[in-house]
DNA sequence: AAGGCCTCGTGAACAGCGTTCAAAATATCT
DNA sequence: AGATATTTTGAACGCTGTTCACGAGGCCTT
């Protein structure tokens, strides 16, 4: 009666995750795991590779979750049928501050996993499913009308979410009280109403032809 | 004739740094540091409580050094006689990107490190740096006449900088090759010229009163 | 039922890590 | 010079990820 391979993963992973939730990329150790599963040791090694392995399908798991979560929030908005843009981007803003808000331990362990495996070889599901969150955002920006071919909507939709992106992770620097979440959402409201303004106005294409390098 | 006490911390700090840079936080070895530096483990944890204090000092040059990089990119503008508020936006944004990718290894043991130390007490010289950068983003926004009073233009401020710095961590996520690189300075132009647009046309007042939670 | 095979769980063992601390070496003072 | 204080040392401790020879248990053939 024991329970099956699939369901010993699922379980194994159930526990990382907790793990990482409580207490980051150090918690996640393959001894905890092999007795908080009631197996060995060797076991959790005969499930995953390594424990690289197990954090990166934990990580996956949790970008499943937040692309659901930011597709629900879009279906919400468009059963109220609320179709603004600036609205819309908000709603998707506030479903990613609240996700990570509520992974306040494995979040931070995503973008450091993720940013670990900087030299490995070329995209994988990772990117998958980050593009995925990309293609959200551009599917908001595609309501507005911006003048944007796909090309330059689609830059734009990683622009923004990058932003976005940004404005968490330095927020989250600091300590959690709620002062720093309300400054975390000052900050999105401001760059989302900037940003939808200067795309109106057509800052999107103004160049300054500033070199890089 | 053996070096200082302090001469020495810095040979650490300098090879601690070399570590960092080519290999992340996981190469900052205390056996590695004091076998490069010629002296035993221990007068490594004679110099340095341990080497959580080794990375955070390597931090902190790296980002003073920051600063002080930005500060000259200003100061450059100002001799130019550049008085444009988005050239010189985009100048500290190329800085800042020029000296990440100059720092591959370190800039993300940087961030890996400064979010870990979330749980810990209050404001510190840590914070005091990062404020420091956003006063010179600060100062440039003041050239401009946006209309801001000072608490707005600080929140704009921090608000430009944690997207570019958003996308700055986003893009370094995938393969460091140039095609990356443009994506990169792509998305900065982008948000920059957005910004600055946003900014001139009121965007950063445009509330649209969605609730965070 | 007995034997052979094979898959899978096991946990002791290994190498490496950060960190400590009694002792040795060096420096400083009287 | 002798005594005292300071600093340097590296062996040792406890922890880590990972491996692998071993043995238990199921399954098929004889």
């Amino acid at each position: 009666m024991a329970l099956d391979k699939e369901e010993m993963s699922e379980k194994v992973l159930a526990i990382a995750e907790t793990l990482l939730n409580e207490g980051g990329a150090a918690n996640l150790k393959a001894r905890t795991i092999a007795e908080q599963a009631g197996i060995s040791v060797g076991s959790v090694y005969n499930l995953f590779a390594d424990l690289d392995e197990v954090h990166r399908a934990v990580n996956m798991r949790l970008l499943d979750r937040l692309g659901a979560t930011g597709l629900a929030a879009m279906a919400d908005l468009e059963r109220q049928g609320v179709r603004d843009v600036q609205h819309r981007i908000l709603a998707m803003a506030a479903a990613y501050v609240r996700f990570v808000e509520a992974h306040p331990g494995s979040w931070p362990a995503v973008l450091a996993f993720n940013r670990r495996r900087a030299t490995r070889p070329g995209p994988d599901a990772y990117d998958a499913l980050l593009d995925d969150l990309f293609d959200i955002v551009a599917g908001v920006l595609k309501a507005g009308d911006f003048g944007l071919d796909d090309k330059r909507r689609a830059l734009a939709a990683r622009t923004l979410w990058s932003s976005v992106h940004g404005i968490v992770t330095s927020g989250y620097v600091a300590n959690s009280d709620s002062r720093q979440a309300e400054e975390i959402w000052h900050q999105v409201e401001l760059l989302v109403g900037v940003f939808v303004k200067g795309l109106e106005h057509g800052g999107a294409f103004a160049h300054a032809g500033t070199k890089p390098v």
